[in-house]
DNA sequence: TTGAAAGCGCTAACAG
DNA sequence: CTGTTAGCGCTTTCAA
């Protein structure tokens, strides 16, 4: 049994309608057209089940309907968080976003960005894994391109920050004023936003003079990736009452690692890390958590992607929010 | 300032080459071409930079490169976790795949319905909102559909799921060995997934008699589902030693409500839960996780659209997987 | 083998 | 205001 699945058509429409495809057009795209015709089609659309074929409106328009979202991790809850931030966009105005995971491989980035562009998607949103990261085969098929998270050494794009410099600086404030006094820091594979974090950490470490940096050690931004990084510290036999992680899950990492290492209680520890909050039954504790708002984050990003597409040649603008600390509720 | 955007598209290449539009087609096509032809026109494709425009091809041909993940909430690590399983099919196939979050709306899931029609997608992987959710228009197109986690009423497609009256079963029997004999259910709001998890749960406190359910309440599978049901069972007065949750977010508020909660201790309680293996920290501490696989269900469904492709009339099939206990470790 | 040309479904000139 | 038609970029008969 073979069943023909062609769809409906436009064709159909107007034949089934008695009127000219231009006016099943114009109808569907809510234009000016005769009320008796409009009634005519809007009946025809209905009864025979027809609804335009994106792919054939994308090949004949210059805008598409659908979206390209990429990031280091789309399981790291930060961006799923953003994510939907995005959506929040998207979603009214009836476009979609395929999304892809880079994990911070250069090769499979390149393979997403690619696809974006064999797609001729509507706009960019990402998280570059690399200084690297080249999106001029983006900008040349005049494709809206927001960058997320991280930035790109040269400015030429649209990009929607935290200032991590100011994060790391509150992370190093409330550790000093939380009285630790001898701290190790665990840093995502180096990428400039990691590098911020360390930037402001440690030049108020040495403002303040009060905390002692005893080792930087770097991990993957996974969960293993802390994991290691710390357990490394602890076999080296350093010493240190106080932790600094740039990245969420290589905080839940460093926490699972004290845990498993018997010599030490973790309740001596202070933690302080990035977007705690979003990680469930953490915040709260007695870690300390450097937030973001990946959602609005996310939410501007699609904001751009509208800009760009109506105002092509808009010049690159930074967007830096402000980190916030939080989670510090349980006895300090 | 106007840039013309307009792509590299198979004529330029044509040109460039110095043979005909269908050389061009067939050599990015890897079908047979003469070898100095081929060249020529790999040559072309190179300095050019052309790469093929998947919406035209899309027009063209019957297969897409694109598919669609609809989830009740892309958020929950259980569906992303799925989505890198689906990940590892599409990746070497070239193909990507937007996800939509239907967050238990049917209309919101009919919407992302509608733009998986209208893009034409080359197939649908979909976690129902609920058993209304009617997904005949994806059939009457011809596009493949899998569903995953949640089975629908009429068994008229592929459905990739847990054997979840069997995790019940273990759930129960968990509890009862572990010597708790009062305990109150917090199920998702009505879905044949968290249906069987209670029938399973219930038949076996039925079979052994040891256990006893004090109430069972609904939420909404979210964290504050769980946490304003647990609220309110505390709150009525009821008593219990342990709390069986059906879902992984709902666990999470479960837990943080009794953290809340001064009058308990979290510590005399007994947990069991879904799928908690994905929340890190949590797993390993004195709570039971009736654990999923959620990466191979996502393997398996891509598997299963592929097939479809090949063969549209394929009877649809039903893939129950065997679910796990685990996440004992802490001083039981 | 290769090339010319039709056509996928839609939108937008253009003509009436 | 409505209809006719070209054409978006590609694949694939069909002829040479």
């Amino acid at each position: 049994m073979t069943i023909d699945h062609r769809a409906v058509t436009i064709y159909d429409v107007a034949r089934h309608a008695h009127v000219s495809v231009a006016t099943v057009s114009r109808v569907t795209n809510g234009q000016k057209v005769r009320e008796d015709l409009a009634k005519r089609v809007l009946a025809s659309v209905a009864i025979l089940g027809f609804r335009p074929n994106r792919t054939a409106q994308r090949l004949r328009l210059t805008t598409s309907h659908l979206w390209a979202l990429i990031v280091p991790d789309f399981e790291n809850s930060f961006f799923t968080r953003l994510a939907r931030g995005l959506e929040q966009i998207c979603l009214p105005r009836n476009t979609c976003v395929f999304v892809g995971s880079s994990d911070d491989d250069p090769q499979k980035e390149r393979h997403y960005l690619d696809v974006a562009i064999a797609e001729r998607v509507g706009g960019v949103v990402i998280a570059p894994a690399s200084d690297a990261t080249d999106l001029s085969g983006l900008t040349e098929a005049g494709i809206p391109v927001v960058i997320v998270d991280r930035s790109l050494p040269d400015n030429r794009y649209d990009t929607v920050l935290t200032d991590n410099f100011a994060g790391g600086a509150l992370a190093a404030n409330y550790l000093t004023s939380a009285g630790y006094r001898k701290t190790v820091c665990i840093a995502g594979s180096p990428n400039p936003t990691s590098e911020k974090r360390l930037e402001g950490f440690a030049a108020t470490v040495n403002k303040t003079g009060l905390l002692d940096i005893a080792k930087v050690k770097y991990g993957n931004n996974r969960i293993e990736g802390g994991y290691t990084a710390i357990r490394q510290l602890l076999e080296e036999g350093i010493v240190f009452d106080s932790v600094f992680v740039t990245n969420n899950l290589m905080t839940i990492g460093v926490i699972k690692a004290l845990d498993d290492w018997a010599a030490l209680s973790r309740d001596n520890i202070g933690f302080v890390g990035f977007d705690l909050n979003e990680i469930p039954l953490l915040a709260g504790k007695r870690i300390a958590s450097i937030d973001q708002n990946p959602h609005e984050m996310g939410r501007l990003a699609g904001e751009r992607i509208i800009f760009q597409q109506q105002q092509s040649d808009a010049a690159a603008e930074l967007f830096e929010f402000a980190p916030k600390l939080g989670g510090l509720s349980w006895k300090l």
